[in-house]
DNA sequence: AAATACCTTCCAGTTGGCTAGAAGGTTTAC
DNA sequence: GTAAACCTTCTAGCCAACTGGAAGGTATTT
């Protein structure tokens, strides 16, 4: 298989496969008699493993972390888990962090409606985002 | 006040400081007779309201378009809510998605808990992370 | 007068995940 | 035989939000 076939088997491009091949995420394959890559079907599940895993969220270096343990035919279960539950902490962590900042927005929005519009014609003072009437518990940054 | 001072009172770095003159979310300060940059005591407030609406999650080129019009004097209170509210979208997009993800990566590990150890020795079959069993309704890419 | 701690500008690098394009070689179809 | 559609390598650029460093000027303290 050439690289245009597994491209289109995949929905991936030619260029996004030579960097996967680039950065190690996908092993450099045999090549033909002119040079170029020759591909067996089992790196169509590679890649699908691959692109599964990005779709959880995991970057491109936490699966080759995974994908070189595998390689070395150890036996990665351990590793795994322990980064994908690293990582579920990761998603836990951004979730908690979204929900703040949407009550942080909502409040914004609520606030603004219910100004009184001649307020915002004073320019000194868009009560809209304030930095004083709007302190939480922690903004989470610093 | 010299820029190191606002540095100090702000928490931002001096570098930071001229980065964002550069990009426009700070206007550029007067100067003291030998060329340091000279700010007033106001700018403190601005800087909070960037770094309020940094922690929402609001881009840099959000909050300069909130302060252009701002600064232009107009009632921005409508532009900025609007901003705000498609910001807010945005942000209810993202825990949705993070929620797929959470629950995928469950899946995940759950699956990797439930199997034979034995299987894990097999490394052309690391079931952990496999594309065919965990296919779910639409992973969001592409 | 020298050390240090500031300040100035400008240019380059970082991270992550690609994408674009140049400049060439190969294969296939008509 | 030539055009197109593929393939090769390499370099460079994109996004955001900075950060680092060079090369110099200034201010304060001893």
């Amino acid at each position: 298989m050439k690289i245009g076939e597994l491209a289109n088997k995949t929905g991936l491009t030619t260029k996004t496969i030579r960097y996967y091949e680039d950065i190690g995420v996908l092993p450099e394959p045999g090549r033909q008699a002119n040079g170029y890559r020759s591909y067996s079907p089992s790196v169509i599940d590679r890649v699908g493993f691959i692109k599964d895993a990005r779709a959880s969220g995991l970057s491109l270096i936490e699966i080759q972390i995974i994908l070189e343990l595998r390689d070395e035919g150890e036996s990665t279960c351990g590793h795994t888990v322990r980064l994908l539950e690293s990582h579920l902490e990761d998603v836990e962590t951004q979730i908690i962090d979204l929900h703040r900042t949407k009550t942080q927005l909502e409040k914004m929005i609520n606030n603004a409606k219910a100004l009184d519009p001649a307020d915002c014609l004073n320019p000194n003072r868009c009560q809209t985002i304030s930095v004083t009437h709007l302190q939480m518990e922690g903004t989470g940054t610093e």
